[in-house]
DNA sequence: CTCTTTGAGGTTACCGGTAACGTAGCCATC
DNA sequence: GATGGCTACGTTACCGGTAACCTCAAAGAG
C-alpha cells in the first residue's frame, strides 16, 4: 500500500541513514565509501528491488548517459544483424544500452537519425557507413562524444575505426581467381550509384585484374538492392552481352547464389564451365553442391571489439584509433 | 561564442517574449495558443536550430516519453529484421524512437532486457515472443504502459496482439500437401525443446495429417538453431531412419533449401521423387530451380500495423485488441 | 447590464540523479 | 604541534521540460 511509488536513491539512503550521494557512489563504483557501507547499500538495493532511473542519471548538467546510438545500413542483413547482436550483448554486459537505426545507404537518412539520437544525449555513437554529410559531422562535433566507425576502415577516422578493408577483400579474391587461371572475369554488383562498401570491393577487383593484365570483360552493376534476384538477373543480363567469361565475381554470397541458380538453369557447370566467387561467408554458401568460394567476415568479433574499444574510450583508457579485424578467404571449390 | 550552450525551451521563449510553457504547447501540438503565436514559435525554432531534449521531457513526474522498447528473438533473421525496420520507420514518423533487444528464445533473457528497458521509462513495449516469465509480467504491470505482442497471435493478449496463427500456417500447408496426394510426410525442424513459433506450425502440421488419417512417418527436430546446416543434416538423419517418404515439411525456407541441397546430392528429384515445403517466403526460395512451396509473411505490413496500433493506444484512440495479419501460401512447384 | 464561458496564455512545483565542493576525523611527516 | 594528505562521507545547486492550476480579457447568454 505504501509502495505506491517506486523507491529511489533517496529512499535507500534514508533507510540506511546515509546520504543519497553515498548510495550513488556505490552504485556507480566510484570511490569514496567504505567496504562496510558498500555491503549495506547493496543489501538494501537487493531488498527493496531498487531500479535505477537512467533518465534522471543522464539528465542534468552532469548527466552520465549509458546510451549508445548505432546506425547500420539495414536491419535485414544477417551480417549486420550479427554485428548488432554482438554489440548489444557486449555493451549490455558493460552497462550500456543501444538505440538502433538504419540509413539504407543514404547519408541524409543517417543525418536525420543522428539528429533524433542527439536529443537523447547519448554517451557515444557507432556508425556503419563510409560517407557522412556535413550536417552529420557537425552534429557529431556538437555532441562531443566518442564515435566508432565500423565495417569499412577509413583512412582518417572521425574518432575510432574498427573494421577491415573491402578494397583488400576484392583485391585478394581477384588474385585468388587469376592465380587459378581465370582471365576473363565479369563482375555482378548492385547499388552502383552509391558509395557502398561493395563499391570498394569492386575497385579492389579492378586493381587485381590490372595487376596481371587480365581483361575485365564486362560488369553488370544493378541499381537494385543486392539479393538473390539481383544476382540471378544481373548474371542473365551480363551473359547476354558477353558469353565467353571464365569467371564471375559477385557483390556478395546472396547474389552469387542467385547467379548460380541462373547458370544452373542455362546448363553451365560450375566451376568447369565458369568459376564464381561471392563475399560475406553466409551459411548457405557452404552447403551448395559445391562450397562457394567467398570471404568470411567475423561479425561477432567485430561487434565485440568495437563495443570494447568504445567503452575503453568512454572510460578514458588508451585505445588504438584504428583496429583491423582480419577477414578470411574461404577457398571453396567454385573457382 | 555566446552559443556555448545549446538553446533550450527557455531561450526560445525569452526571444519571443512568451513563457516556455507556450513554446512547449506549440511543440507538442497541445491546445492553448493562437495561430499567430504558433507561427512565431515555429520560426524561432527553425532559426535557432533548437533541438528538443527528450531526456528532460521524459523525466519528472509528468514525463512524456517517446521511447518504445522492442524485443525480438534475434537480429540475424531477415524476417524479424524487416519487421524491425518497418516498426522503426513507422514509429519515427509518428515521433517515437525504439530501443531494440533480442532474447534468443529464452524468456529469462527477455526479462533481463525488460528490466533494463524499464529504467528508461518507455512509453510502450513491443514483444515478439510467445512465452513470458512471471517476472516479465510483473514488470509490465508495474510499468503500466501499452504492450504489443507481435508475431504469433495469443488467445489472451496482455494488451494488444498483432500477428497471425503459426498453427494455422502449419495446418494450411499440410492440407496443401495432402491435397496434392502426399501421404507419408516427414517434418524437419529445430529448437524442439523450446516453445517457439515453429513448434506451433509443427502442431498445425500434425493436426493436418490427422485430418486425412495420413501417417506422419518420421520427424527430426534438432536442438540446433534453424538454418541451412540444420536443414541439410536434419534431412540426412531423417532419411537414414526412413526412406519411403513422399514429402518433407521444413521449419522454414532456410532449412528447406538446406534439405534440398542434401536431396540433390543423393540424387532425389524434387518434386518427382519427393515434395518439399518451407515457411517464411524468403527471396531465395523463389529462384531455386523450382519455386519453393512456402508461406509468405508480410513483415513490413505487420511492423507498420503494430506501430500504428500501439500509437493509437498511446493516444487513447480506440484500437482492436487483436489484429490478424493474413499470410499467403505460395504454391510454388516443389510439391 | 450582469453573469458565465472560453481562449490564450502565465506561474508554480517537481522529478532523481550527479559533479563540485565542503568537512570532520585520522594518521604520517617534518 | 603545525601542516598536509587522505578517507569517507554530507550539502548544495542544478538540469529542462511538463501537468496542474491560475489569471485575465473578450465574447456570448439571458
Amino acid at each position: 500500500m505504501e509502495k505506491r511509488t517506486k523507491p529511489g536513491l533517496e529512499d535507500i539512503a534514508r533507510n540506511l541513514g546515509v546520504s543519497k550521494m553515498t548510495v550513488s557512489r556505490v552504485l556507480r563504483g566510484a570511490s569514496g565509501f567504505s567496504e562496510a557501507t558498500r555491503e549495506k547499500v547493496l543489501q538494501e538495493i537487493a531488498r527493496t528491488g531498487y531500479l535505477p532511473n537512467r533518465l534522471a542519471a543522464a539528465f542534468g548538467p552532469s548527466g552520465t548517459s549509458t546510451l549508445i546510438g548505432v546506425c547500420v545500413p539495414r536491419l535485414t542483413s544477417p551480417l549486420f544483424g550479427s554485428v548488432l547482436e554482438s554489440l548489444n550483448l557486449t555493451l549490455a554486459r558493460l552497462g550500456y544500452q543501444t538505440m538502433i537505426g538504419s540509413h539504407n545507404q543514404i547519408p541524409d537518412e543517417e543525418e536525420v537519425w543522428l539528429r533524433t539520437l542527439a536529443s537523447w544525449k547519448p554517451a557515444a555513437v557507432v556508425l556503419a557507413s563510409r560517407v557522412h554529410t556535413k550536417g552529420t559531422l557537425k552534429i557529431l562535433r556538437d555532441m562531443g562524444v566518442p564515435v566508432a566507425e565500423i565495417w569499412d576502415l577509413t583512412t582518417k577516422p572521425i574518432d575510432l575505426a574498427i573494421g577491415f578493408s573491402h578494397f583488400d577483400n576484392g583485391l585478394e579474391m581477384t588474385r585468388c581467381m587469376t592465380a587459378a587461371g581465370r582471365k576473363k572475369i565479369g563482375y555482378v554488383g548492385a547499388l552502383g550509384n552509391r558509395n557502398t562498401s561493395g563499391q570498394l570491393r569492386y575497385q579492389g577487383f579492378v586493381r587485381g585484374l590490372a595487376e596481371i593484365d587480365a581483361t575485365l570483360v564486362v560488369e553488370e552493376i544493378l541499381k537494385d538492392q543486392p539479393g538473390f534476384y539481383a544476382g540471378y538477373y544481373g548474371t542473365e543480363t551480363m551473359l547476354a552481352r558477353s558469353n565467353d567469361l571464365d569467371a564471375i565475381y559477385f557483390h556478395d554470397d546472396e547474389m552469387a547464389i542467385g547467379g548460380l541458380a541462373y547458370l544452373t538453369k542455362i546448363g553451365m557447370r560450375v566451376p568447369d564451365d565458369i568459376g564464381i566467387a561471392g563475399w560475406g561467408g553466409m551459411e548457405a554458401a557452404s552447403i551448395l553442391p559445391r562450397r562457394l568460394t567467398t570471404t568470411a567476415i567475423p561479425t561477432t568479433r567485430l561487434g565485440k571489439i568495437a563495443a570494447e574499444a568504445l567503452v575503453s574510450r568512454l572510460r578514458g583508457d588508451p585505445v588504438d584509433d584504428v583496429t583491423i579485424i582480419p577477414t578470411r578467404l574461404v577457398p571453396g571449390s567454385t573457382i
